[in-house]
DNA sequence: AATGGACAGTTACATTCGTGACCAACTGTG
DNA sequence: CACAGTTGGTCACGAATGTAACTGTCCATT
């Protein structure tokens, strides 16, 4: 008679780890900025790029276009990000971070990338070998 | 001027691997079984612990109560559990899988150890690193 | 230049999910 | 044994998410 650990299976594993990473991660900047995942994440790719449409936001940070759409509102509703429609193609919004959104995006990156390297430091050596696995398994899945 | 770089961020990188292998996975035994994947992971705890309480598979496989309430709804109404209430307890209710319900999971076991082997055989002599390391980084997450 | 298909982004609708209130049953303290 | 607090499970509600339809724009073909 066939049996299955779940809390060994991989899928499962995950899961459950990677949640509890973004569990872990939002209190670094729930608290002081109440951002959802989504706004967090777009404005990480802001942060990063500058200037950027939605769609490509959406393949960047791996949303769906529709929850891209509703976390750019809410942001420029926090007047953190400004929209202006492109000259080459009216159909897309460049966006890019306002003032009050660059400064919010230079407080939270330090404290992100803190709380990285504080696991990753737990880690030790495993921190490495888990960072090599991690891109390996990307591929394959992306690959299917 | 800090930047950060979200596709290499580590919470980031979790939640987007596990989502795409839990995606992969639902091919396994979406198609045939058309499961949820709380549902799906109520049956693997009742197929690996024969009887237990909802408050224990929640317990066990990470879900919120009101999910497991749900799963646990659905595979009864599938016909593939069956509650009888504790007798030491009267507020429990013990959970145990039909014969309809051993057969799908049975049935969907194997494709699951497939499955798991296929992505650790492409992964090769990382693999063993990396649950290693996500062993440690789940000790690390739960300390908290 | 006109038309049809593709595409960026938004909106409406249905589904899923978590929080909090709730009920029934247990447990401990007096 | 009475009462208060706790616990297992469900339900109602609001928030978040995905699917599908829709609007406006672009572009290829005629």
């Amino acid at each position: 008679m066939a049996k299955l650990q779940l809390e060994q299976f991989l899928p499962y594993r995950l899961n459950r780890i990677a949640g509890a990473v973004s569990q872990e991660f939002r209190s670094v900047y729930g608290p002081h900025h109440d951002l959802t995942i989504p706004e967090w994440r777009v404005l990480a790719t802001l942060g990063q790029f500058e200037a950027m449409s939605a769609k490509a936001i959406g393949l960047h940070s791996a949303m769906h276009k529709t929850k891209v759409s509703r976390a750019v509102r809410a942001l420029e509703e926090r007047r953190w990000l400004r929209r202006r429609s492109s000259e080459e193609d009216r159909r897309e919004e460049i966006l890019t971070l306002t003032t009050l959104g660059q400064k919010a995006y230079q407080e939270i990156v330090p404290k992100a990338l803190a709380f990285e390297r504080r696991l990753l430091d737990e880690l030790g050596p495993k921190a490495e070998r888990l960072l090599e696995a991690l891109e390996r398994l990307e591929i394959i899945v992306k690959a299917r």
